[in-house]
DNA sequence: TCTTCATCATTCAGATTGTGAACGATTTGG
DNA sequence: CCAAATCGTTCACAATCTGAATGATGAAGA
């Protein structure tokens, strides 16, 4: 029955690439005291707009209680502030300060390091052609994809 | 300077995609009673060589110790054979069965149509060289490369 | 042959990471 | 004004994986 070959399929290669590149991701992040987690919490903050803490736990995809923790570190770093929204104080709205600004910078520099070490392979285009196709993947899956 | 785009590195949209393709993939699986790793682990021993489980941790970059107790379930569910290596007897010499390549199939299956679903945006062309990026890359990061 | 040291599998305690069920504070809709 | 829903928080605990013992075996040398 044409026997699917489960190392070729995308599914598999997806999931092994995506831990190793976590690995190695989290590694290079430990300079900063952060988890990859952390990370993408302060990534929700600076493409959104501002939002309550169950917003980024959906867009992350995660339990509130862990956004709790998440923020709790960020904000003891200084890279967020909790603030209750006036509106509805029932909200705890998070919102980047200029040190996390500068700490996400510093995460996605880290990122763009990896980018390179991972593509050494690759040519120019191969590695374009490559981040676009993720990209769409990323878009058709309902992630932040840009 | 130059201001670098966090998601929109390939580190960040390997390790999201990773995560979400994964965790998909694992309530495939759940029909099997398997998680991720156990399929990891009889793709290992269908790809290469009768293998120690030392092998394979080392070629799935995980303590030896959990070798044991994945190969555990995949023997009580017949998916392997434990027999001392007879030219070594410290070693644990992991075969697949019958019953194990049938449920390698059945995950290898399961991964492809989970790859339809992933790909339903792409045209053909996309998904051929989205696949072959992912194996270049995979190859240069000393994954199972196919 | 003995003795010593390395290697492999196994067990087990514990670290890490995450979830889900309370609970209190608030808001919302009869 | 009251009942039900929502948000954040805490906390117990589930799941997963690692690293340090331990026992069995093998290898190398006096």
């Amino acid at each position: 029955m044409n026997a699917v070959k489960l190392t070729s399929t995308l599914t598999f290669r997806l999931g092994t690439l995506g831990a190793v590149v976590t690995d190695r991701f989290s590694a290079r992040l430990a300079a900063h005291d952060l988890k990859p987690k952390h990370v993408g919490l302060l990534a929700v903050l600076d493409s959104g707009a501002a939002a309550s803490q169950l917003d980024v736990a959906k867009i992350m995809n995660v339990a509130p209680s862990l956004v709790v923790s998440l923020a709790d570190r960020l904000e003891e770093l200084g890279a967020v502030r909790r603030e209750r929204d006036p509106s509805d104080r029932r909200r705890q709205i998070l919102t980047l300060t200029a040190e996390g600004r500068d700490l996400l910078a510093a995460c996605a520099r880290a990122a763009a390091e990896l980018d390179a070490e991972l593509l050494e392979g690759l040519d120019q285009d191969g590695a374009e052609t490559l981040r676009a196709a993720l990209g769409a993947l990323a878009r058709h899956t309902g992630l932040p994809a840009d």
